[in-house]
RNA sequence: GCCGAUGUAGUUCAGUGGCAGAACGCUUUCUUGGUAAGAAAGAGGUCGUGGGUCCAAUUCCCACCAUCGGCUCCA
């Protein structure tokens, strides 16, 4: 039953792409049609149009135009094509052609779909659009709920998305079977816009970006700092718990360094452009791997230190392409949790299991349950990015070491082949964002190949020397986007833990300030992080003042509480607690607090 | 980088070819309160930047910069 539903609602969005094609068509019959499939919550179609020929403030007008095609009642009809009539068919549209003939090589079926009214109707001459699709379609138009679909916006993207390929404008809409189901779409929308990490940055002053200062380059305020350096600290002892040691290298490096490396083969677009100084050239480093094997060649390295594993909260910058940079999802300098295990062959697996296991129980503490792993293989016939990996045999044994380190462990994965970096395969822990988009936030990488371009080498137990196995790993993935993430989950109401103020005593008016400021020095003795704000407005407006900057408690004094020796607690998101002895107070907040309670 | 949208007070946003507007925030004064907005007064703007058209441009045109939504890329 459910499936069933799914499918129509598929064939709907299906055939509202259809038709918004048609409705392109007559407005721009010179228009050439790209693809236009379903995707979540509704569809697109591309189009090849002149320069400048849509705006968004025509998309109302195509919308009017769909809507007359609905009533129209046009039917849609799935025939089969030969090659010859397919070219026949779509000889004005080069696109559509490329398409039949791909299928034409590939000996696969070629279908087409007729929309045409299922009556003669005497207004409207020539109203039949035939496109090259797989299908499926509803049967007619009359299907499709005229209020419930909407086009929601105008983008390029690049012919069967490739760069290199002429652009297209793409036309997104959203749909639904319900007119119900769109607005609550919509309002979703919105509610998840309130928690949306740039909108609570501001306003929970937690970080900043300044034109003057760079785009991608944000600048962190105190509170969203304080929170920062928590997830930092809390990294930092778990890390030192489980072996890791930390180090501090510098945030640039000499160009000699990067050809070693490959980053200036591989990643030079990615880099900032160098500086030059008394005839040198220094590029920020885009990564820590370099350093840290910098240190890890200081001394000639034994098999008893291994694993030797190196930490780093590195400070790294990526000149990344101005379309890309988002809050502090993509930024061009950012902090990585960073880590690079040395280690041999035989500790390979239990390293890789190791980091899982580390990476759970930090998603774990953060309450992050909506996420999954991603084996990210290499794509050999990709070139430009695998072209000059010599040891493809040391590719498939790191693939199959993480692949089995994930087994081993119990954890479902997906395998996404071309993912993997130009130095390894790798496991990623994918989420999504509120609106759904995915985004990495931890990563582990298998390197064979840093070994030999570096001269990494340690003395095994029969005193020969062999090449090291490298595991790059960073488990926040990058702080600013950990917090960006956390931001978001919690929608600002960070647990106890984390928040900068984690408590406000309002005092009902100033006959009260001394009370208030005895509870104040007792919770403070407590390390607890508590105010007395400003009591210049009435109790009313305080109270909202610190809901709205997400404060977990809000103590109010009055008369009544100095006679009962207590205080009135009121706790985020669950209201008024009603009376509280101080110490009974303190032992709640401390208990929330060891717990990390989310 | 490319396609599209946006840029006006600290913030969120109205508005106009002829002296620049609101709400919140901020400052001051009054108000001393019982669980999400007490009252009044005041300060605050090169209308993103640079060119052009015009008697006159925040408004129209061009270029650039930044932000947002996509595409490609990616922690």
């Amino acid at each position: 039953m459910i499936e069933k539903s799914k499918n129509k609602i598929e064939s709907i969005r299906h055939s509202l792409s259809h038709l918004l094609a048609m409705a392109v068509l007559e407005k721009f019959p010179e228009a050439k049609l790209g693809i236009g499939p379903t995707i979540k919550n509704g569809f697109y179609y591309d189009f090849a149009l002149p320069a400048g020929a849509l705006a968004e403030a025509g998309l109302s007008d195509l919308e009017k135009k769909i809507r007359e095609f609905i009533k129209q009642d046009l039917e849609f009809k799935k025939e089969s094509a030969t090659f010859a009539e397919a070219k026949k068919l779509f000889k004005d549209q080069p696109y559509k052609l490329e398409l039949a003939k791909e299928l034409n090589k590939n000996k696969e079926k070629i279908s087409i779909y007729k929309t045409s009214p299922s009556k003669p109707i005497n207004k409207l001459t020539n109203l039949q659009f035939t496109d090259l699709c797989a299908g499926p379609h509803i049967k007619s138009t009359k299907e499709i709920n005229p209020d419930a679909f909407r086009l929601t916006k105008l983008a390029g993207a690049y012919w069967r998305g490739d760069e290199k390929n002429k652009m297209l404008t793409r036309i997104y809409g959203v749909a639904f079977e319900t007119e119900k189901e769109l607005k609550d779409y919509l309002e979703m929308l919105e509610v998840a816009e309130k928690c949306d990490h740039r909108v609570l940055g501001e306003k929970l002053d937690l970080f900043m970006v300044d034109e003057e200062v760079g785009k991608g380059l944000p600048l962190w305020l105190p509170n969203g700092y304080f929170v920062r350096r928590k997830l930092e600290n809390f990294m930092h002892e778990l890390e030192e718990k489980n072996g890791y040691k930390h180090v501090l290298t510098p945030i640039l490096a000499k160009e000699d360094l990067y050809k070693k490396s490959g980053h200036l083969a591989h990643y030079k677009d990615d880099m900032y452009a160098p500086i030059e100084i008394e005839n040198e050239k220094y590029y920020l480093k885009p990564m820590n791997c370099p350093h840290h094997h910098s240190i890890y060649k200081r001394s000639k390295r034994s098999y008893r230190e291994l694993p030797l594993r190196l930490a780093e909260f590195g400070h790294v910058h990526r000149f990344e392409r101005s379309g890309v940079l988002s809050g502090l999802l993509r930024v061009r300098g950012f902090t990585q949790n960073d880590s690079h295990i040395y280690t041999d062959e035989a500790s390979l697996e239990n390293e890789i299991i190791n980091v899982i296991k580390l990476t759970r129980e930090v998603y774990e503490t953060f309450g992050i349950k909506d996420y999954w792993f991603r084996l990210s293989l290499p794509d050999f016939k990709n070139k430009e990015k695998y072209g000059d990996i010599k040891n493809k045999e040391m590719w498939e044994q790191g693939s199959a070491i993480l692949k089995k380190a994930l087994k081993d462990s119990g954890h479902e994965f997906v395998e996404a082949v071309g993912e993997a970096t130009f130095y390894g395969p790798k496991i990623d822990v994918q989420t999504k964002n509120i609106y759904g988009k995915e985004d990495t936030l931890s990563t582990a990488q298998v390197d064979y190949y840093s070994a030999s371009r570096f001269n990494l080498y340690y003395a095994d137990k029969d005193n020969t020397e062999k090449p090291i196995i490298i595991v790059h790993r960073a488990i926040m993935g990058s702080f600013d986007r950990f917090m960006a993430f956390l931001i978001e989950k919690t929608c600002g109401n960070f647990p106890l833990w984390l928040s900068p103020i984690q408590a406000v005593i309002l005092p009902i008016s100033e006959k009260q300030n001394a009370y208030a400021e005895k509870i104040l020095g007792e919770l403070k003795e407590e390390n607890i992080r508590v105010e007395i704000p400003d009591a210049s407005e009435t109790l009313g407006k305080r109270i909202r003042e610190a809901e709205l900057k997400k404060i977990p408690y809000i103590l109010v004094v009055g008369d009544k509480e100095i006679e009962a020796k207590s205080i009135a607690v009121r706790q985020r998101g669950k209201g008024d607690l009603g009376l509280m002895k101080t110490e009974k107070l303190i032992e709640k907040l401390k208990k929330e607090i060891s717990e990390k309670t989310i």
